[in-house]
DNA sequence: TTAATTTCTTAAGGTACCTTAAGTTCGCTA
DNA sequence: TAGCGAACTTAAGGTACCTTAAGAAATTAA
């Protein structure tokens, strides 16, 4: 299993000693899925936590009518899941697809407990990542209130280049709030 | 100084000797708003996380058009500041103004850290308070981006029945992103 | 390589929501 | 208690973005 991805993740907010990494790692598994699978359905339980070793992967809505929103993506180094319904222990309300193979590392409801139990310096480190996870979407919120469409897309661009690559323009319609139609005739003008 | 209210607030995820229920409180202090006062303006550097004590608060972004666009309210037991710029020390994006008269008790960025540094319980208590400002917003996107006007509406008289007494339609407006005249629309046509 | 599928584009017509502007009601302060 | 400013309403005309449908391009499967 590959860690020290992980282990750098971690060691940007807290320094750990090899006992509580030894403990850390015990806590948690490995899984690479392939491209267009699910790491997680609406309505199942969300027993996971999951850093992304590798890969790339979409957590999306999908409303009454069947129209897709996605609510984020996760490359490399990004940690993902149902977060409300993780926390909560709640049925899933999103989804979560690959969008290419996928290795991520990860840490279940129970595990995590007894790793903020034991190691209170993790209480640190996801304060810090839940505290970076708020500010991140309320600015989104901001920008999806104050911005056109056109500015929300340059916006995007510019924010998340990696992602960018990675993605289609239809996945980065559903992350604006518009149609893949509509996105095709503003990326038009401007070129 | 009226600190109850606060440390129940704070009782909800961690229990404090008394020792550190003191330390605590010599790190806040109070202050009374008359109504439509500032607690903060854009580009003031954002010195303060304040818990509301009584009262009710607004926190709105402009952009470069004039136009506002309402991030959040907060009324009593309920926590606000312009997280992004106080955490990284930055000028603040967003404005923050007293709808009524307020109280509110304040802890300063650098008595924050000393906070969590003297009593790590805290970084428990932020980091559930993290949590549910994350979720809450993840939630905000997905309805902004999956729901019509008038399904955002409802579902904001149905979440926030309090704040809905203390604020005007314009302020919910600006919430949901809509003009005040398309509320009163849509209010129309439902009654 | 071809066939099948999905993505992306184009375009015409439609709708949710906006802008402007005026009138009405409400809530302060004199 | 009147008068002023702000909030709320109404309505007409406008625009950003949607829906539908079809064709072109790219990707995947075989």
């Amino acid at each position: 299993m590959v860690t020290s991805k992980i282990l750098s993740n971690i060691a940007r907010h807290i320094s750990l000693t090899d006992e509580e990494t030894s403990f850390f790692i015990s806590l948690i598994t490995c899984k690479t899925l392939p491209k267009k699978s699910w790491l997680l359905q609406a309505d199942q339980e969300c027993r996971y936590l999951s850093y992304v070793h590798c890969g790339a992967l979409r957590s999306f809505y999908i409303d009454k009518a069947g129209k897709e929103s996605t609510i984020m993506f996760a490359v490399s180094d990004w940690w993902i899941t149902d977060m409300h319904c993780y926390l909560n222990n709640k049925p899933a309300m999103t989804h979560i697809e690959t969008l290419e193979e996928s290795t991520v590392l990860q840490i279940n409801r129970t595990d995590f407990d007894r790793l903020l139990e034991a190691v209170p310096k993790f209480e640190r480190f996801f304060r810090i990542l839940m505290q970076n996870a708020y500010t991140r979407e309320q600015l989104r919120v901001m920008e999806n209130l104050s911005s056109t469409a056109e500015e929300r897309y340059q916006s995007f661009l510019k924010k998340y280049p990696q992602i960018v690559k990675q993605v289609t323009q239809k996945q980065i319609a559903s992350y604006l709030g518009i149609t893949p139609e509509f996105l095709s005739a503003l990326r038009k003008q401007k070129n």
